[in-house]
DNA sequence: AGAGTCATTCTCAGCTTGAGTTAATCTCAT
DNA sequence: ATGAGATTAACTCAAGCTGAGAATGACTCT
């Protein structure tokens, strides 16, 4: 990571400005058909009473562990949470006070309860993703990188699996892609193709007690196959728009 | 990135094991078909001898303006390069000395000259990926990473296109796919594909001043589009074989 | 001149996709 | 109970894309 001689050269500790490295972690959740960010009230200056993502400082552990104990610390405990690297942000002038270091994360969660406030934070909460404007330093670009990251890898991977339950329906899971793309699949072709694609998921033999809330026959239920990749992938439809 | 309190709790810079952040490149070019990896020479322990990525620390800078400078120092002058943030390594124990969190980059280059030894490294050379093995540190991993990354890419947007000079011919395109994926795309698919995919190529115009070395007529010249994705996007042929 | 190479264009069958339709199964309000 | 409306699941069909192979010339080298 740093060629011998300027490791020799340069390094001294006091000759350098302080820098600090933390992790940020952007879990987000579906409540509601509506996709959601997990967020902290900061009490103090600098963005006093702004929302920011919840972070702090790496110990002595990797980066993933880190990632994984802010994420405990704020929400109690996280079972069966996807957890992976984002990016990592760190021009100066992040934050007014030194040099900071961040490491953001992605996290994916079934929906969860509220976070119980005896973590880290003074208020974790849930805010819809399209409510979370205006948060401390630069979290919006990092919160932007998140969702569109999310986007990008429900089309290649079978992710959204873990925005639902152990068990769920072809329906649960097209409303993972509604809520986070925006944008409702074709029901028949959403169903056809996620039963063609290889792993993707696999029937329990099992069907929900009732039909949907507003009728419907009773529908199969699936768990989470064992594929890494979705291909062929499920393409967005607004995919034709992007350029 | 990081809530008040805690920061408040625990900042004392002193207080902290020292953290160095440093940014490595994994910078790709092909030559004579060949993918390479730019590599230095470490002179030093640990690791003394031992091929490693290029990389220093962070200054007062971006972590974008860091990786630009470190690969212009290790190659003398980069023109048209095309530089991304790959992923950060920071476990504990990557380095002895110290903790040490890097920034890794992936760049990709046209064929360049050989690095200019008057740079930050005692010998920087272009060594085959094949044979960039038992590199320094977790380098193997970091190119791991970014060779996965680099074949990912090429699939959905036009990256191929930085490998190549600023005109270029169907057949030098493919040649990068071969060398990149280590599999050769049928031709006359390929090239139906890269004329088909809006923004991918676009002709000149003019013709290459002779056929192939060994044959064949001359070949239309083309120049990289304006689009930053494919759609749709070039699969490669083994990814069925993925899963 | 002849052999071999290679860019480019076609052909064609198979597969996937988008859009719409149909049948059967339920829930809810009347 | 009964009908209206909703929803799952399955089917149809045309259009587009893909992989594989082959044909056509334009070149270079011997």
């Amino acid at each position: 990571m740093v060629t011998e001689r300027e490791f020799l050269d340069d390094y001294d500790p006091r000759a350098y400005p302080a820098v600090a490295v933390t992790v940020d972690v952007v879990t987000l959740t579906i409540r509601d058909g509506v996709l959601h960010v997990l967020l902290v009230e900061r009490g103090e200056q600098p963005f006093a009473g702004c929302l920011a993502l919840p972070g702090g400082f790496v110990r002595e552990e990797t980066l993933d562990e880190a990632a994984l104990r802010e994420l405990a610390e704020e929400t109690g405990i996280l079972p069966r949470v996807h957890l992976e690297q984002l990016a990592t942000f760190g021009g100066p002038g992040r934050d007014p006070r030194m040099r900071v270091v961040s490491v953001a994360y992605l996290a994916f969660a079934p929906r969860l309860p509220d976070p119980t406030v005896g973590g880290d934070a003074a208020a974790a909460r849930w805010v819809p993703v399209d409510d979370a404007t205006d948060l401390a330093f630069d979290h919006d670009a990092i919160l932007a990188a998140g969702l569109e990251r999310a986007r990008a890898k429900l089309e290649y991977t079978p992710l959204a699996t873990a925005f639902v339950g152990e068990e769920f329906t072809i329906a649960q899971l097209r409303g993972v892609y509604t809520a986070v793309w925006g944008e409702e699949p074709h029901a028949g072709n959403f169903h056809r193709k996620v039963l063609s694609v290889p792993g993707f998921i696999e029937a329990t033999g099992s069907t929900t007690q009732r039909g949907g809330e507003r009728g419907g026959p009773r529908s199969k239920l699936y768990r989470a196959g064992d594929a890494r990749i979705l291909h062929p992938a499920l393409l967005r439809p607004s995919s034709e728009e992007r350029r």
